[in-house]
DNA sequence: CAAAATAGTTCAATTATTTAACTATTTAAT
DNA sequence: ATTAAATAGTTAAATAATTGAACTATTTTG
């Protein structure tokens, strides 16, 4: 039997981050015109590590390869990304970003992070800095169960 | 140009707040069989309204009225809910939980809370009073940055 | 070296979504 | 009271995200 408080902590929860979630990408796709939300995200993974494989978006993201192939397909057609060899092992592919794609992130960037910066400035410091420590540690958290199963 | 300090939550919160939803998304998938993450979402939403509109879930979840009438037909199909009539103005849809819905509902619930629960006991009381305060907040700036617009 | 594991793709199906055009009904303005 | 505007919802065509199973190519391992 759940205690009352968490309960209602878990109630709220739920309803709050999947709003969260739906209206912030409702607001960002107004700035990423031929992009998508989770396109985005995709390449700014990509560019934060230079080069990554299918393979490790997957896991990072949670979902299947296959997933992820037709996802870089359209990032390729588009010209955002471009698939290089790796000459150790020659099963794989190594994205990164097209000269495009760099720019296309660099201004874009800008653009959402003025959003989010909107969103951000009507908190104190210290509140957004234990909002996002409690915020990685629930990342953290979620990975341990994912592995753990 | 934007405080250092700022940019980094900025960067911070895009990371983890995509990566949260899709691993959190990707954990409760296995508890949902038949029943897709967004339709659990609608059929919360729907149960805790009682009843409720199109143009109601399409204004809450930030989506077209389209995207919901599919949505529904989806849930409808799956005995899940219920187009009623609304006898003062005819162009309404009352959309309600089926009894079906309900149980289902109960019992989903309960499984998804243990989730979320060993997710959120890792954490102290305080800091998830104090994460779902600033989560809240944060989506009211975001209804409000979407109707200010 | 043969078998198992790994990286990635293809294909078919389902779901979520948008936009534009549409029907039906209600509200408001003259 | 009648017409014009607004509102509620649907339809249709298109794109995107996703899964799962079957598949190819390559590397590792026993």
């Amino acid at each position: 039997m759940l205690e009352r408080s968490i309960q209602q902590f878990i109630e709220r929860y739920l309803s709050v981050s999947f709003l969260v979630h739906k209206r912030g990408a409702a607001l960002m796709k107004c700035e990423l015109d031929d992009i998508t939300h989770d396109q985005y995200y995709v390449l700014r993974y990509i560019h934060k590590r230079g080069v990554c494989t299918s393979t490790e978006l997957a896991d990072v993201f949670a979902v299947n390869k296959s997933a992820i192939t037709a996802m870089t397909n359209r990032l390729v057609e588009k010209g955002m990304i471009a698939r290089g060899k790796d000459e150790d092992d020659r099963r794989i592919i190594a994205l990164s970003l097209t000269e495009r794609g760099k720019e296309w992130l660099v201004e874009t960037e800008q653009k959402i992070y003025e959003l989010v910066e909107t969103m951000m400035t009507k908190l104190s410091h210290e509140e957004i800095e234990q909002f996002i420590q409690t915020y990685e540690k629930l990342a953290m958290i979620l990975q341990e169960m994912e592995d753990g199963k």
